[in-house]
DNA sequence: GAGAGTCCGTACAGTAATGTATGTTGTCTG
DNA sequence: CAGACAACATACATTACTGTACGGACTCTC
């Protein structure tokens, strides 16, 4: 009930922030500058208040930086639950995943830019190393469900997932931001879907 | 000659750093916390000294973050130019480039981690992204250089040396530092030489 | 319409880091 | 042995944050 309030009181006089006000605001500063440039000054500053209100909505700066997150968690959960593959048409859902991973995430910059912040300050914080390997298990998994409707050998499906998502994240890590990359990662999509699919590659 | 006179320098009294010292000491400061966590003052706390010798070798921490990239662009090339395939047996430089790219990056813990950092501050820094460009378009010169030896047709060879460079590099950001990394990545270096191969994934 | 609670502003203390100016020591040179 | 210079220490001014204490406006409820 207080979310309807606080979506009530949004209308009339003063905008009310939110804590996901909040977080949407801190993605921005991550995706360009990375957690160790995260300041609530600068969040504020760009939000347009002092930070009084942050204050208000976290406890303080390791506050902020535990529920961005927890939240970014959340939401690739519901992303791979949404693009969790049936079965039906394999080879569809194939081209599917890596578009996700690919061809998208070079389009929605911002979105891969947080993700590959998070992955960099995994590399100091055990908190965020707890919750990439979780989300890469669960692509890995997904990934392996995938390669099974493939019809591809049991003892191969694990190396086939995982090395199909290690390929897809060297790509966003690698080709993104580059000229001249939208083509280079049409062309490893194909690749990796041939791979992907037991043919030989020529 | 100032190299010979600082080394003689260097047994008697006080050890006398180098602007090479401070760099290595700067090595492990990105190694454990990034670029964003550089901090002269830290540097000088585990060197041992004060600022001031600091500002004597360097200009300032841009100047330091300068130098640090260049001499890590250096290396690569040198390291590049030692790993040259000369044809002879090309299936074995395959898998030693792949041990290079994998194997000891999982090993030479701080080598990678390095690089890491240094991909990620290519992100939000032009003259370190200038760096890491370079670097990756030799690497992916040899991997062609490689295919080609290995007998790949020519429309191929780029797709495919791209491909397993993005693979490999993959690899480092999403297996290192897991527990049963090392089988992990022993059967994608596996799979990769497969797929390079030519043979299928079976 | 009085109080309670929400959301934000203001003011203050404290920390950490940078850059610079200047002092100090040892070492080489003539 | 008297500079001269290289390599570092010391001290100072400045900046950029953070966290907290408190104050004020606005809204809802009874």
């Amino acid at each position: 009930m207080a979310v309807t309030l606080q979506k009530a009181r949004k209308t009339p006089g003063k905008p009310q922030l939110t804590r996901d006000d909040w977080l949407d605001a801190a993605a921005g500063e991550v995706a360009s500058g990375g957690f160790g440039n995260l300041r609530v000054l600068t969040l504020a500053k760009k939000i347009g208040v002092t930070r009084g209100s942050f204050y208000w909505h976290f406890r303080d700066h390791e506050d902020l930086v535990t529920r961005f997150l927890d939240r970014w968690r959340d939401r690739r959960f519901v992303e791979l639950d949404y693009m969790k593959p049936k079965g039906d048409d394999p080879e569809q859902e194939l081209h599917q995943i890596l578009q996700l991973l690919l061809t998208d995430a070079s389009r929605n910059v911002r979105r891969l830019q947080v993700e590959l912040a998070v992955r960099d300050f995994a590399r100091r914080n055990e908190y965020a190393a707890k919750l990439v390997a979780e989300v890469d298990r669960a692509r890995v998994e997904q990934n392996k469900l995938l390669f099974r409707n493939l019809g591809a050998e049991e003892e191969r499906v694990e190396d086939l997932a995982t090395l199909m998502y290690v390929a897809t994240v060297g790509s966003q890590v690698v080709l993104t931001g580059r000229q001249g990359n939208e083509d280079a990662i049409r062309r490893i999509e194909q690749l990796v879907a041939r791979v992907a699919l037991g043919q030989r590659p020529d």
